[in-house]
RNA sequence: GUUCUCUUAGCUCAGCUGGAUAGAGCAACUGCCUUCUAAGCAGUAGGUCAAAGGUUCGAAUCCUUUAGGGAACGCCA
């Protein structure tokens, strides 16, 4: 597709360069789609040109605005106000357009960058169940490697299991001593909940006997065998490898429910029990090369005071390994694998100095990808009492929040009584589409930056900015279109209205926001620009009649017109990981 | 203590690299379904963009300081 703006820009340059002798930097030209209160389609602005011009701003207006008319076609006239340069275009050049994303599905589907990304999210426990926190990262990983890959770069999603350490000994522990060989099924438990639920009741004895004997909880016999039981998987205690295994794929099996029910994969999972060994022998070599040194009692350390951090530990002095060795070795890991231009994390905000403290790491030991590592920091989901805390049963449990907007999504949708053709299968459907649509698009909407303070009390809106009301404007034109199929016209020169033009001009601006929510790691800016469609459609819906408009060329127009709404609105919501119905 | 981050209408949020009179939704109040789906549309009301300085032709946006919320600075992950 053809755009303007680098038109407008060169020909804005040779205009300086002709009548005022001047030089000026396209990026010091400022050209923005005129807002709807003004008449016009581009609005250049003026004042960066005055310092050139040596004129009024009124005056340079004047005299750039006839010199653009004078040399750039498409367009028809311009109209100053103060410093602002407001540029018709010809109808053609929207005509043009519209045919020319009318009949295209992936309108706002940027170019190739032969760019390669990996981008890592989720990253659960093993022992337990996810929970709203997990949503909220879900959503942000899934729908920003949509986004990036919508920016044209070729994005492999990866997961990694924490799945080794004390959290997972005391689930084990628990299970060995109190379930009595119970699995999930035979107890009908889906396997994350019935793990966690040990790993809860490990915290439980814990706490009585810490209680009971008035010692510190560390102490306690319960807290001495879990120990001994994480020293003896680490020796590789075959029996314990077996119950570590069973357990961990209970947890797993049920995970992919989760994962599958709010529609969102992987393309590859890690586990941190694959990759610790390499990250402490990553941080062997460091020690030898000089990089990171050895404090007086044993401990390898690294010195980040040069960088405004502090030291940190790398290996205990037992030469145990921790979280950071883990991730240096992971880290490798994914670029042996898969020798990525970037490589993301998507994590909370709460991590922002670990992820400053592996960049770092990794740098220092001259690894070539480290550069690329990046973090992709979010706020965190707080309830109204607090933060989510799963040791202080302060959670919103995953599965229970998808089945409660279901629910929500299939009383709203039966108070509406639209679809009551539909089979029960159909419906199942609809209200799964309209409930995650609410829930994804209430999630996504909040820029990834500001923290989300979710009330399980209130229920998540359909009416409104919201994912039901962007979805009811897509089946809404799939009603039109079910009534008359849309198809490019041949030299139209058909007048579009204000409404019209605000359209086309949203539409014109999609592989812009595109590409801003891209740069900017963030899939709110691509369901606000969203919402801005789908209201702006819906106003021009109620103003004007499509299917019954006055002549056969309005008719047509207008179907286009909603069909390229539409397409958008579609591509928009995939990006978002949310589904566009065709009838609701 | 140090660093990071947030603060826009009663509530939840937009406002992209500084640009025109700061915008939506919810809640409240008025209207609009015998005409393409009313999960909609139109309207009323609601603001010292936390505060004060600074830079600029121009600041919600950039800089500094202050206040308030959150987080991190673990040999937890």
């Amino acid at each position: 597709m053809n755009t303007i703006e680098p038109i407008l820009i060169s020909h804005t340059i040779e205009a300086v360069k002709e009548l005022y002798q001047g030089e000026i930097q396209a990026s010091q030209i400022n050209i923005t789609a005129t807002r709807k209160e003004f008449d016009g389609d581009f609005t250049l602005m003026i004042f960066p040109l005055v310092k050139i011009s040596k004129k009024t701003p009124e005056q340079t207006a004047e005299e750039i605005g006839a010199y653009l008319l004078k040399h750039v076609e498409a367009i028809e006239n311009y109209n100053i106000i103060k410093g602002f340069l407001n540029l018709k275009l010809q109808n053609a050049f929207w005509a043009n357009f519209l045919s020319a994303i009318v009949t295209k599905e992936n309108h706002g589907q940027l170019a190739n960058t032969g760019k390669k990304i990996i981008l890592e999210y989720t990253g659960p426990n093993s022992n337990k169940p996810l929970h709203l926190g997990h949503v909220r990262n879900m959503l942000l990983g899934y729908s920003l490697s949509n986004l990036l890959s919508a920016a044209g770069n070729d994005v492999t999603r990866l997961n990694i299991y924490n799945d080794r350490g004390i959290a997972i000994c005391k689930s084990m522990y628990a299970w060995q001593t109190q379930a009595h060989g119970l699995t999930p099924d035979t107890a009908k438990e889906k396997g994350d909940h019935f793990v966690g639920k040990y790993y809860a009741l490990y915290s439980k004895l814990e706490k009585e006997e810490s209680e009971a004997k008035g010692i510190k909880p560390e102490e306690t016999d319960i807290a001495k065998a879990c120990k001994k039981m994480l020293l003896d998987w680490e020796a590789g205690d075959e029996q314990l490898i077996r119950l570590w295994k069973e357990m961990n794929q209970w947890v797993y099996d049920a995970h992919q429910v989760t994962f599958d029910s709010i529609g969102i994969s992987f393309d590859k999972v890690y586990y941190e029990s694959e990759n610790y060994l390499l990250g402490k022998q990553m941080v062997l070599d460091g020690l030898a090369k000089g990089v990171y040194y050895k404090r007086a009692d044993g401990a390898v350390c690294v010195d980040l005071t040069a960088d405004g951090l502090d030291e940190k530990v790398l290996l205990r002095p037992d030469g145990t390994s921790i979280y950071l060795t883990q991730d240096i070795g992971v880290a490798h890991q994914r670029y042996e694998d898969y020798h990525p231009d970037r490589s993301l994390y998507v994590v909370g905000n709460e991590q922002d100095y670990h992820f400053k403290v592996l960049k770092l790491c990794l740098q220092k030991l001259g690894e070539p990808y480290a550069d690329g590592v990046e973090h992709i920091s979010y706020g965190l989901v707080e309830l109204p009492n607090g933060r989510l805390k799963s040791r202080e049963g302060n959670i919103v449990d995953a599965d229970d929040l998808i089945q409660g907007v279901l629910e929500i999504a299939a009383e709203r949708t039966k108070e509406q009584g639209k679809v009551d053709s539909l089979s029960a299968t159909e419906l199942q459907k609809l209200y799964r589409t309209i409930g995650l649509g609410a829930l994804k698009y209430f999630i996504l909407k909040v820029a990834a930056a500001k923290r989300i303070v979710f009330n399980p009390e209130e229920s998540i809106d359909f009416q409104g900015n919201t994912g039901p009301f962007i979805q009811y404007t897509h089946a809404r034109i799939c009603s039109i279109l079910r009534k008359k199929e849309a198809a490019p016209i041949a030299n139209n020169t058909y007048e579009f209205n204000e409404l019209e033009k605000e359209l086309l001009s949203l539409l014109y601006h999609l592989p812009h926001a595109i590409k801003a929510a891209a740069d900017a790691m963030d899939p709110a800016i691509v369901a606000n620009n969203m919402y801005e469609l789908a209201k702006t459609y819906s106003k021009y819906y109620s103003a004007y009649k499509i299917l019954n408009a006055e002549d056969e060329s309005t008719i047509q127009n207008r179907i286009n017109l909603s069909k390229a709404v539409a397409n958008a609105i579609k591509f928009s919501l995939n990006i978002l990981s949310i589904d566009a119905p065709e009838r609701m």
